[in-house]
DNA sequence: CGGTGTCATGTCATCGGTGTCATAAGAGCG
DNA sequence: CGCTCTTATGACACCGATGACATGACACCG
């Protein structure tokens, strides 16, 4: 590979006076830069990142780690699926500041992340994200001479800069919006309790619920996901049947995931319940894979993934450029909207229930 | 950050044993290591990677791009699912080399992969992969010093060595499958024609046909997926419509992702059909999301992206190691084996099909 | 006891850029 | 014309590791 110095040679000036091209430091005539870029056009010479970064150290890259350091329950495949959806608004937002990406996978393995840390500091990172693949807690090891650090998607209790979603608000709006169309009977199929997103998105849905002044029913929130836990299927089939069963049933389900509701679709119709007709279905996620195929598109709450990788990103090369104000708020959300399908209908508060149809019927 | 002469200072050594503890080059005694391994505690002393790339040339790091060089229609937006799963499987074979992934996106742009290889190799990048997000042909600029390459998930008319998944194979042996299972009579729900797929899983379609005897019938071949452009649900209904009124109508239908057998069980349904009862569905790729949670779950072919990622990364290791014997074969192939659901049940080859039943009954 | 070999360690140059300082060539001015 | 000032460029050290080579201390041998 060629040098600097052949360059130099090439062009018959000093390798000072070819890196004063490369950076526009100094002032250059115009002959000498054109006989300089003619030389490394001729030599299609690369400079070296490596050079670059010892003399100057500055190394151009900020190291991800991503990986569950879960707090779930073990033996639960993560599915990894948002994470490329971040790395991509991660990168994006570097790209654009000339900032390369240095990627590492714990590979579920927690034990791996000191080490991943150490490589990611052997290459002189000069930021380190963590991203995990689910809204979590996380305890990172203790980690000396990591200046910069933002969690994606994922916190701790230690303060460290975080960019998370809004669960609360997404469940809030899209509770809103049910109540909007007509719906005042509202099922909830949770999440599992150990999840993060599991008291925000019941305080989003508490809160909707108070604002439209509509009493809180218990019997209205039911057990939903367990993470694909052998046993779901028949778990959340019972927990629609005491849906169903209730004297005032709900009108619409509000499903934990994205996930739960393609079930949830085909359990209704095995029990000769119609998606939308008989009653609504609403996701969280805006997994697009799911709610745009579903028949009928599913209702859901965009977790803009994207969006979250690029503020990390943002927040990560503030934190570099050494602006302050940042460890006075730690947490940072972003924001997603409700997505209206067909999965939702409107309907006329003042009409009876699907039980009180059946019974009429 | 403390430097090799920090450490040799504290240890009372030359930097260069400081050197030789790190490596295990030469022989070092025992209380000698012992000191510098103190000292390298004590100032949580952590090697430059920039010095070692300038001294060695060695980087220990490979490139790896992602994003769109795409031969599809314009407008469609790649889905981005597969990725994670094979940049997973690359980072496993590389991390267990010692090697450091870095990572870039063109963000669906390809003007900027020029770029983007040249950011890897001012960097260094010992080898580069190319990830496509699905099967498909590429055709990358000319490149200069770009020693090792290889695509994982796409292939070139160049010759350039490329892991890709055996689409022909899977396919092969689903249908195959599914006569074993008592299916005469099975229904083809297509890629886009314009895919690498689409040729590949046909092939295999007839080829398992052929094997078993079965003439091949063009009318239980009809569209299917069009990349979710706007009328595709319309579509695939009337596609299903000219199936179900054939004289003798199909048992199964083999949709071409996992993707398009979410609207085949809602479309399916709302026609009255069951699934699997009447109909039996199958669907490629084992997008777990879709085909584990689809009630009942789904009948697929496992796309082994995890596998095309460790097996791009072994041979692009091989390469870098100098391996001969690898021009030869350009094109590596993963086969990924049917996975058996639900969906898809077990006849007996001398009952009527649905339409006759209809008929019957 | 001198010669030879092994072990343990140090010295020095080098990888490819860039910061610091020096210097040469004009330009402008009194 | 001599002085200062600007512009354009070069010389040189340095960043932090490591390869090549040198050296000093013993041990062993005849």
């Amino acid at each position: 590979m060629a040098t600097i110095y052949d360059v130099a040679h090439i062009a018959g000036v000093s390798a000072k006076t070819v890196s004063r091209v490369m950076n526009g430091d100094a002032l250059v005539s115009d002959k000498t830069r054109a006989a300089v870029q003619a030389a490394m056009a001729q030599l299609a010479y690369i400079p070296s990142s490596a050079a670059r970064t010892m003399r100057s150290s500055k190394s151009g890259l900020v190291g991800l780690i991503t990986g569950a350091i879960s707090d779930a329950p073990s033996g639960i495949e993560a599915v990894g699926l948002p994470e490329i959806f971040i790395v991509q608004g991660i990168q994006r937002v570097l790209a654009a500041n000339g900032i390369t990406l240095l990627i590492s996978d714990t590979g579920g393995n927690a034990a791996k992340v000191p080490d991943l840390f150490r490589t990611l500091q052997e290459h002189r990172a000069e930021g380190i994200i963590y991203v995990a693949d689910h809204h979590m807690n996380i305890a990172l090891p203790p980690l000396a001479n990591v200046k910069h650090l933002v969690l994606a998607n994922c916190r701790d209790e230690a303060g460290t800069p975080a960019v998370i979603p809004d669960d609360e608000y997404g469940q809030y709006t899209l509770v809103s919006g049910l109540i909007e169309r007509g719906h005042r009977r509202i099922g909830f199929l949770t999440l599992p309790e150990n999840l993060v997103a599991y008291d925000l998105r019941l305080n989003g849905y508490q809160r909707a619920l108070r604002d439209a002044g509509i009493p809180f029913d218990a019997d209205l929130v039911r057990r939903g996901d367990s993470h694909g836990a052998p046993g779901e299927s028949a778990l959340v089939s019972s927990s629609i049947d005491q849906l169903l069963a209730l004297e005032s049933p709900p009108t619409v389900l509000c499903c934990g995931n994205d996930r739960l509701a393609v079930a949830v679709y085909g359990i209704l119709r095995s029990k000769g319940v119609s998606v939308p007709e008989q009653m609504s279905v609403a996701g969280f996620d805006d997994y697009r894979v799911i709610s745009e195929i579903l028949f009928p598109a599913l209702t859901t709450v965009d977790l803009p993934y994207g969006r979250i990788g690029e503020k990390a990103a943002e927040l990560l090369i503030e934190m570099m450029r050494g602006s302050p104000d940042l460890a006075a708020s730690p947490r940072h959300t972003v924001q997603g909207e409700a997505v209206w399908r067909d999965s939702v209908i409107v309907r006329d508060p003042k009409v009876a229930t699907l039980k009180s149809n059946r019974r009429n019927g």
